[in-house]
DNA sequence: GGGATTGTTTAAAC
DNA sequence: CGTTTAAACAATCC
């Protein structure tokens, strides 16, 4: 669910808060979850917050804590009491106190990951271009859409656009008038250079609203992002499509639930 | 209690 | 062998 710009308001949330911040203890709950030897980031001090793809990434002075929330992952800072704590025991996985805030992970799936590395070149090894960069190009859009892969799937796979999930693929579709079982090897010039400005456009706004908050996404731990209004076709199954009335419909592409207009979106 | 839910990895198919 | 599709996986909610 934490797609791009919900990972973006994670990151941008805690890197107000716990910059420079020494991770004094840790407290694991779940294993399964955090499995590394504590000795290695303990007394560490948090260099930096930033993201890449939908990875969270904690540099510290020896290497870097990469955190990935999956589905229902929850990652913020609250003020070191007691009180705060005991509001959010709920889910709750992992706790790393720093100097003056607790990190809490929660996770309700518990499908999130958190690892420690060296470096980060796994990271660009698996993960492609971030879209709201410079290398993310027309260009580069129009290469990778040589594929004979349904455009759906395309647009899901990291290892060509970092970050676009569910949500926000649908939501590109949509807003370009194409249909998500489309192969990409068929779309116009005009369709891919519509395509990476409205990725570009929608993860913006995306960002600027703070994400969209549909199951269980929430930032600072209790935020939502406001995008939720703002979705054309993600969760309006029957609904009127904005464009033409039509009821929007949700069929299975690529193995995930997928909202459409079949008037505005034709094969 | 079966099905839907997710992103990612791994395996199988083409 | 590269590309594409499908299944598996985790846990929980309805």
């Amino acid at each position: 669910m934490p797609e791009l710009p919900e990972v973006q308001t994670v990151v941008t949330d805690l890197k107000l808060k716990i910059l420079n911040q020494e991770i004094v203890n840790i407290n694991v709950f779940c294993s399964k979850i955090f499995n590394l030897e504590q000795d290695v980031i303990l007394n560490q001090k948090i260099l930096n917050v930033s993201r890449r793809g939908k990875y969270i990434i904690l540099e510290l002075s020896n290497g870097f804590l990469v955190i990935h929330l999956r589905m229902t992952g929850r990652l913020f800072a609250i003020n070191k009491n007691i009180k705060n704590l005991d509001n959010q025991r709920k889910h709750l996985h992992v706790i790393f106190e720093l100097s003056d805030q607790f990190l809490l992970f929660q996770d309700q799936r518990k499908f999130g990951t958190i690892q420690f590395y060296q470096d980060l070149n796994f990271l660009d090894q698996k993960l492609g271009p971030e879209p709201l960069l410079e290398d993310f190009t027309v260009q580069y859009l129009t290469k990778i859409c040589t594929s004979s892969k349904q455009i759906k799937a395309l647009l899901l796979d990291q290892a060509k656009i970092a970050g676009l999930g569910n949500i926000y693929v649908d939501e590109v579709l949509w807003q370009i008038g194409v249909h998500p079982q489309m192969l990409a090897c068929d779309l116009s010039y005009d369709k891919l250079s519509l395509m990476h400005q409205a990725i570009q456009a929608i993860l913006r706004q995306a960002i600027d609203l703070q994400g969209t908050t549909f199951l269980s996404y929430v930032f600072d731990g209790t935020q939502k992002g406001n995008y939720l209004e703002h979705l054309k076709v993600f969760n309006r199954t029957k609904s009127a499509c904005f464009r033409c009335g039509t009821p929007i419909i949700k069929i299975k592409v690529a193995q995930r639930g997928t909202h459409l207009c079949p008037v505005c979106q034709k094969l």
